[in-house]
DNA sequence: TTCTTAATTGCAAATCGTTTGCATTTACAA
DNA sequence: TTGTAAATGCAAACGATTTGCAATTAAGAA
């Protein structure tokens, strides 16, 4: 959590307590979540809604949290760890929404072979699974 | 073109004008598109953008356009073959968000695996690639 | 510790993509 | 030709996210 806030300090930005709240949550959170959720989450609902959007986006610019899209049209932040890139994939249910961390990732060989075939550079991927999982399946 | 309005007339949906000149857009446009785009593209600018949200809602739900989520904010829709079930992927350039539709999948027996280690069933997976093109390179 | 100031926040209004209610029009089968 | 369900236009409603602005505050300097 230190860390966190070291991250934070090295870029000259305030460790405020909306932020420090928010990373809180993250941290203790191993799912993504939604900037409403983190809200929710908060203790004694402290801080505007525009707030966790506008750490959410610092956040994110500082590599310190990841995006991500599943069905609905709401983006979900998970934390990242300090050495880690924080590049993983999803499994999401389609019914209820419940999430498994994959580990399992897009082959290297392909990408490759994608970007070098059609002149690209710097290629990377969005990748998520979706299904039924046991709960919902009856 | 005839195949189509004869996919609507199946299942008691009025071949209208608008619906029509939608169709057209899409088979001649090779890329997904956002609603917006389409109604730009639509002759004379005779229709609502809300009628194309709705047929974009339509089409999708008979299974004649596949909906996909680039980085921004707004769906995107391209054509799906009649016997096709449309599945495939993109490379989109991060710059100035050029498509490359991509042949390759993500490999099945991985994706059985997964589905299998987390008991899901109905497994499928969204995969897009980003990167910068040839030409946004300087 | 107090001062200074740029960074941050709350609040409300604005934006953006998308959806929806409703009165009016239209495709098309009988 | 006619009856009717389906489709449309228009404007208002929506949910997620962003933004302008005045008030607040963290943290380095003095
Ligand atoms: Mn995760
Ligand atoms: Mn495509
Ligand atoms: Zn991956
Ligand atoms: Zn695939």
């Amino acid at each position: 959590m230190s860390d966190l806030t070291g991250r934070l300090r090295r870029e000259s930005r305030k460790i405020t307590g909306p932020r420090a709240a928010i990373l809180e949550i993250l941290h203790a959170h191993p799912h993504p979540l939604t900037s409403r959720e983190i809200l929710a989450a908060l203790p004694k609902d402290h801080c505007d809604l525009a707030t966790v959007y506008r750490s959410m986006h610092l956040l994110e610019t500082m590599g310190m949290v990841k995006r991500y899209h599943f069905h609905d049209g709401a983006a979900r932040f998970e934390l990242v760890g300090e050495g880690d890139d924080g590049h993983h994939h999803h499994l999401v249910c389609v019914n209820c929404s419940g999430v498994v961390e994959i580990a399992e990732c897009f082959p290297d060989e392909i990408q490759k072979r994608i970007a070098q075939k059609n002149g690209y550079k710097n290629v990377t991927h969005k990748l998520e699974f979706f299904g039924t999982c046991p709960d919902c399946q009856r």
